[in-house]
DNA sequence: GAAATAAGTCAACATGGCTGACATAAAATC
DNA sequence: GATTTTATGTCAGCCATGTTGACTTATTTC
């Protein structure tokens, strides 16, 4: 049996120290999306459409191509997926004002529903995480994932006390 | 246009925490799997291959069943990918000594190369944003992210001591 | 000797990415 | 006002990677 539980094989600290990291990420997200994707097969939805209704929910009003920019899919692969959430009527879309090419994405209250009872599993995991970490160990969870995420995307996150 | 510039819609700062927490594992998850996953596309391999690459790395030896149990795949899952890169020759299998049932699964001096080059862009950013946050911040990350993982896996990840 | 375990295989199916080509409506530009 | 660009949508097909179910073989354990 390879050495699993007595650690990995000998490197040098700084080699084990990213390869942490990297398995970090690896074990989080996998546990992180695990029970929402299981209540999603029960209703015959997958992890995309999770994540549409999420940032639709997020920002009411968002356009596709604004979704399209923070999902970094094809429109092609968004049609699919929010085509079902609109004929299921989870998300509802109206044409914009000022350009009335737009179709602007809001939850309807099923679409809300579906949200939050999915996401509260992931949110009970981030609540359950940070009540046990402490402030301290929150901000510097915050701090290193924003040096992970690229630059572009940084500003989407205020600094605490702009919050 | 809907408001991503301009920040959120108004929420409870608490909820506002864990969107927060939510997106942030959304965001670096997306940006750290993109550069190896465009690396994998030009060899025709995916982001399986480099899982099971990755972690054959970290064990050497390690059995299927252990490798099933850190991926979370079913075995005929596992099974298309491992046949890939034991063809191409990136892994090498040998029965075990004790269990002679067992495949030690190892990386050959190719997959050695072939896991490096594609860890590297990973290693890159965890430096660096690990880097740029200091040690307290990297240990409070540290801290959330074995809060998020399940507690089986928690003991994957020793203490900084016992390193 | 029987049962359990490790590993593998075949077949079929679903999800969610992708490319390419093309269409429509509206806005922006010349 | 005509042309070009942009926002959105659609059709068709392909690929990677997950799933279930059924079954096999070799080996170990009871």
């Amino acid at each position: 049996m390879a050495d699993i539980k007595s650690g990995p094989n000998p490197l040098f600290l700084r080699e084990e120290d990213l390869r942490q990291g990297i398995e970090l990420l690896f074990y989080a997200y996998r546990d992180f999306t695990a029970e929402p994707d299981a209540m999603l097969a029960k209703i015959g939805l997958g992890r995309a459409h999770h994540r549409v209704v999420y940032f639709v929910g997020r920002y009411p009003g968002i356009t596709v191509t604004e979704l399209l920019g923070i999902l970094q899919i094809t429109k092609q692969s968004l049609s699919r997926v929010l085509s079902d959430l609109v004929d299921q009527e989870y998300i509802a879309q109206r044409p914009g004002t000022k350009d009335r090419r737009q179709r602007l994405l809001t939850l309807t209250d099923k679409g809300v529903d579906l949200e939050r009872s999915l996401s509260d599993a992931q949110r009970a995991r981030i609540a359950s995480a940070y009540r046990a970490a402490g402030a301290a160990a929150v901000e510097g969870f915050r701090t290193v994932m924003l040096g992970i995420i690229d630059a572009e995307d940084r500003a989407k996150f205020p600094p605490p006390g702009k919050r």
